[in-house]
DNA sequence: CTGTTAGCGCTTTCAC
DNA sequence: GTGAAAGCGCTAACAG
């Protein structure tokens, strides 16, 4: 490894002190126009490069920002990232990101790193609303760390979130199902645990309510957002005496699963069942039977994100005040619950 | 930001030295048993936690590695990264990811801002072959920064690379076309500039000739990786005097545009026109129409990353030795090229 | 076994 | 306008 050039190194050959070097470098109004011009020529001569280590341990900003997401290979949080990405790069932020796979145990430790690697704070999408042990959280809060919750929150005090209006997706996406003329409407649902799906479950039965069609528990399955276990799910409810004639799904994965054990079960979509995912993964378009979802404007949701840390690290003020933006989804109606 | 404990703060605590409280958390054999549960007991109480960027600063060493992707949203790069993540996890490395969406400006400012963060090594696939400015890769030399090349690489002296073989691979996909009686295929090829485009058209090349048939430089057509753009290079391939009765295409994505567009045309897959694809994305499996495709084994090429990288920093030698490491792919045929 | 000391590279008072 | 000096938190060489 060669020798990196530092500050001394320059002011050496300056024959000045590094101090003057490091203001001339961040462009001190008092250090004369001289003297930077000649500092910035050397420096970018001798090669020299900035320690951000060094200048993060004196200034305790690291200029890296932490993203703990699931996974990072569904579209939904990609975009999420990437829209944070746009927002934060300009401002010479960087982003870490980090994965959780739905393993609380990875979710601890990814905060531990970044805690420990000097991240200037930490937008999350928790995967586990249990997670009892607060500690790590209460530490974040208690280090002042900044923390922001995206699309899967948890209700910590101080704590700012975005989220979309997963109550309202529900009730469209059922609503939309009941226009359609459906009336056994099944609902692949998911660990309500977490709010997301207990909020897109509880606009399912609003729905169902406001339009007089009776709630039937036997027609809500947990299904996790696996093709696999909406194929498993969707297979148990077809086998019902009175099964259902639309199915409306937390994931589009799961939607997918059941698309295709109904296809299987020669039962035709929409004629005989209609379906509706989650998510508006790109792959919902792209099938041939394309699949009707809802769409939860990532990239949105992303900037929102980024903008609300960015808020909170500006701000002098003390006593942090709580936000919570909360983003409207949208209905795609597609053929997968088109009868007309 | 309350005030963090420090080492020293322990140390005036049990009225020792810094130097010995640091020994004891780094379970430094010469300190006493006594002194270590000591240390470490007061550490706990007191809260402390390691500062990392000390650490680094000190070391040299942040324990951070960066992966440079064109873009995360898609099954093959997320699994390489996955793959990376679980040989370096436990090596008590964490990874830093970067996306260059196929920008060069990106890749060169990520390659900066991961130097920056004084990361202990890169690992990166290429999205751009002609950055002629190789003074970004030379720098990265220069400091002796580990760089690894995995799947899509740029040849640099001591820069290790792995990645499959796609001459291999397009070799495959072509001569299992011939054997379903296909004679006029037709390659959906992309940049050649980037070597994995330029092998698997060569693959796809030999293939014909080794069966003798006649090599057709109008059925290749450059076309990137995305739906829309696999849609109207098949609408023009459709629209020839003598189209072509199958297609390779060196991504999913624009295999899927070509079957989307084929259907649309009115005629059948596989028996009018049989589809082979590229990557082995999750969609392809799940489509009602299966797709072909050829497997990268992701995880086992980002497992084969992290270890090379790993090998390098442990080796003491000066003199690195450049390691190219070739996976081979697997052909993975379904329905949209199984005319029996 | 433990203390002393110096230094990683940079910033930032306090002087002059 | 610039220099001197201290310190961010940790580690390591040297000494005892």
């Amino acid at each position: 490894m060669t020798k990196k050039t530092t500050i001394y190194d320059i002011a050496k050959k300056l024959n000045i002190t590094a101090a003057t070097v490091s203001r001339a470098l961040n462009n001190n109004p008092k250090i004369s126009e001289k003297t930077k011009e000649l500092v910035f020529k050397t420096a970018s001569g001798m090669n020299y490069e900035q320690n951000k280590l060094a200048q993060a341990l004196k200034s305790g900003k690291s200029f890296n920002v932490g993203v703990i997401v699931p996974r990072i290979d569904s579209n939904f949080f990609s975009s999420v990232i990437r829209g944070i990405e746009e927002e934060l790069y300009p401002e010479g932020y960087h982003v870490i990101i980090c994965q959780t796979h739905d393993q609380q145990e990875l979710e601890i430790k990814n905060i531990n790193s970044l805690l420990n690697a000097q991240v200037d704070g930490i937008l999350m999408s928790i995967s586990n609303a249990k997670l009892e042990k607060n500690a790590v959280f209460n530490n974040l809060v208690k280090k002042n760390v900044p923390l922001i919750f995206f699309d899967r929150k948890k209700d910590i005090k101080n704590v700012s979130s975005i989220t979309i209006d997963d109550f309202k997706g529900g009730y469209e996406a059922t609503s939309h199902l009941i226009q359609q003329g459906c009336k056994r409407i099944a609902h692949l649902s998911n660990n309500r645990n977490l709010e997301i799906f207990k909020n897109r479950y509880l606009g399912y039965k609003q729905a169902l309510l406001d339009n007089n069609i009776p709630f039937d528990e036997s027609l809500v399955v947990e299904t996790f957002s696996k093709v696999i276990e909406g194929r498993e799910k969707t297979r148990l409810l077809l086998q019902m005496d009175n099964p259902p004639d639309a199915i409306f799904s937390s994931s589009d994965f799961s939607a997918l699963g059941a698309i295709e054990e109904i296809k299987e079960s020669g039962l035709r979509i929409p004629e005989d069942i209609c379906v509706v995912g989650f998510s508006n993964e790109p792959f919902t378009k792209f099938m041939e039977l394309s699949i009707s979802s809802i769409d939860q404007s990532p990239m949105e949701m992303g900037k929102i994100t980024a903008r609300m840390f960015l808020d909170e690290v500006a701000s002098e003020v003390k006593v942090k005040l709580e936000k919570h933006v909360v983003l409207t989804p949208t209905l795609i109606a597609r053929k997968s619950s088109l009868k007309i």
